[in-house]
DNA sequence: TTGAAAGCGCTAACAG
DNA sequence: CTGTTAGCGCTTTCAA
């Protein structure tokens, strides 16, 4: 006959059911339930993941010891502890997350908002933020607003749902209202906001030296001979836009060149747009000689156009943009840039909200702003310059 | 005096507390606890978020009435109904998710794992995944293995950790070994492999026509006069790797070329390898007259490498490279590729999926093939052909 | 048509 | 050192 596992009697053992296929044992003495620890461990072919009560009945504990032996606490034996474990592992224990995150009332998941992940420059920022996630132990979810207003909404509300510890966001192209992010901060919910940023907001945001940028890379445009710089834009609500632009603006004033608002376009910023606002630009009276896109791509499509017009790159036209890739690297000819280090940013503005996160109580929003670096390409090179 | 809003009657009110700074009230006569509606709904501060618990109070109804009505069931009475959605809005009332997935058993939720999420192909494959995910009102969650077999595994666990329904895997470069597949799919979750698959894992999966792809580059390449083609594979096991030299053999014997082991190279497919292996190839007694890269962007690289070293492209050294993207139409010469379509991977990938995951019992794994097709542009195109 | 109560899997306070 | 118990927020019987 069996013996009881707690007491080590004999008399007071009867069944008592069965548990995952298992003989289960009553013992009427010490009225502890059993089930015999079998040496091979059983297939677990069954569905429903084993919880942490299999794992005590299967040692005949309480729970709450398997809780206390699997989360690492101080007040339990060390052989208890030693088996629970081993029993887990036996039995292919993985705690549901769901669980404790509802018992604990944090998720420990950050949710990030991307407007587009097939934009290097995002692909990139995540990548930064990926790469801290992972040394810190923070889970992910990356929602993807698809450069909509609509979607973005919606990503706040499911990340609300999750119960995501803090949001990090960059937004839509088409995002003016920002009462959603509103909603999330009142909550005690962080935020930090990256790369297109409304300042209004009260949250952590990081940016990138737009104006700077902007301002070096038309000064150098410039520099190279250029007195008729068209700049192509995006959405004109959008404050990197705007900054972007008054950098622009301040590169000529200093320079005692006067603005034409016939040189600057905004556009949507979409891929396949530069061609046609190329053409706008050789179409004036007074074609520019140098061209600055607030986004690369944007600069490589007009590049594009323009050599296949016949016309000289950067002799006839320069050209310079925002932000570094591939692209802009391998394009012949290669594209001067402003580089705003996209994975910096990313693992900056994690950094930030973690902090947040950890401080909530008394911690005030700040702004950070990561230095870039102007790099010098072919696209803008004229004759008689050197590198 | 105060009238219960259930009974109507006033004798039995007395004062019960507070409700988030509201006055509670009990009546004693139906024994019902209720809030008063106050007009000006309160402005929330506090932060812990409202529940069930909070609407029903507030309303003098019990959680369970209050669940019936959110979740549209049938059994309820319209008014109650109403009142209880009205209350859910005024108070900004967001249900749980955690706790309903607790409940429920399912999470709505797609784990996706990612070898590399910068890489233009995944992007898009990601891209298409969100797409139908959005649309058949599946959440996902996204995980970056960042090429390791390390991170690969913890990404499963993780992610069993979080309940998800299903997951959408590409191995790691790294990856041999599939013991953490074959632990999710023992218990009975769903798994789809997509691009990089191993076929011998009991799971759906889809992939490019690998082989028909590397064969028709190969034999379009041998169309041009080249006859010492060159290949730039990846690691040795990768399962597509192995498929496109088949195709790469296949197309060469068809025509009556023999193969040569030296023109066979494998590597990390990195990127930056692409120079290391033009040297190689290029240092050879008989070098190649044509090269085919089994990763599109080491295929440019070796072309960037090519140019700069003089060689004249496609004339002396013909180029064809496997995947389509921005870069390989930008680049001058632009690289004659076979585009396998990433986004229309993932959408049926994550079809596929919840196919799966709606029908558990009596499902059968399966293989899909997506059709690809060969463009050619001018890194391969010799003098005397045309388009 | 509604409410009470059990339970999803887990943690933690409180008793022994 | 270990067990009992009360939740976390929700859904879902079962009763009324």
């Amino acid at each position: 006959m069996q013996k009881c596992i707690k007491c080590g009697k004999v008399d007071g053992i009867i069944r008592a059911g069965f548990l995952r296929g298992q003989q289960r044992y009553h013992c009427k003495l010490c009225s502890h339930f059993f089930v015999l620890k079998s040496n091979q461990p059983q297939p677990t072919k069954s569905n429903n993941p084993i919880t942490i009560v299999d794992v005590a009945n299967f040692l005949g504990v309480s729970i709450s010891t398997v809780s206390r032996a699997l989360n690492n606490k101080s007040d339990i034996n060390q052989k208890t502890k030693d088996a629970i474990i081993q029993a887990a592992i036996d039995l292919d224990y993985k705690p549901n997350f769901l669980a404790q995150s509802l018992n604990k009332g944090s998720t420990h998941t950050i949710g990030v908002i991307v407007p587009d992940v097939g934009h290097p420059f995002f692909a990139s920022v995540l990548a930064g933020i990926q790469q801290v996630a992972n040394n810190t132990g923070y889970r992910i979810i990356v929602c993807h607003s698809n450069e909509s207003y609509r979607i973005e909404v919606l990503n706040t509300e499911t990340l609300m749902a999750c119960r995501v510890d803090g949001i990090l966001i960059s937004h839509s192209k088409e995002t003016t209202e920002f009462d959603h992010i509103k909603k999330i901060t009142e909550k005690g919910i962080p935020v930090v906001q990256y790369d297109r940023v409304n300042s209004e907001l009260n949250t952590s945001n990081i940016i990138h030296q737009d104006f700077k940028g902007a301002f070096n890379l038309v000064e150098h445009l410039i520099s190279q001979g250029c007195r008729r710089i068209g700049v192509m834009s995006g959405p004109k609500e959008m404050q990197i836009c705007k900054t972007r632009i008054e950098g622009y603006k301040a590169a000529l004033q200093k320079h005692g060149i006067e603005i034409n608002n016939d040189y600057i376009v905004h556009s949507n910023i979409s891929y396949g747009e530069g061609e046609q606002i190329l053409n706008y630009f050789i179409g004036l009276e007074n074609p520019p000689d140098g061209i600055f896109a607030i986004v690369n791509r944007n600069a490589i499509e007009m590049m594009k156009a323009a050599k296949e017009k016949g016309i000289k790159i950067p002799d006839e036209l320069a050209f310079a943009g925002f932000g570094d890739d591939i692209l802009a690297q391998y394009f012949e000819p290669p594209l001067t840039v402003y580089n705003h280090f996209p994975t910096r940013i990313g693992e900056i503005a994690i950094r930030m909200l973690i902090e947040n996160i950890n401080n909530k109580s008394n911690f005030n929003p700040y702004s950070k702003i990561v230095e870039g670096e102007l790099i010098i390409r072919k696209s803008s090179l004229k004759k008689g310059s050197c590198l």
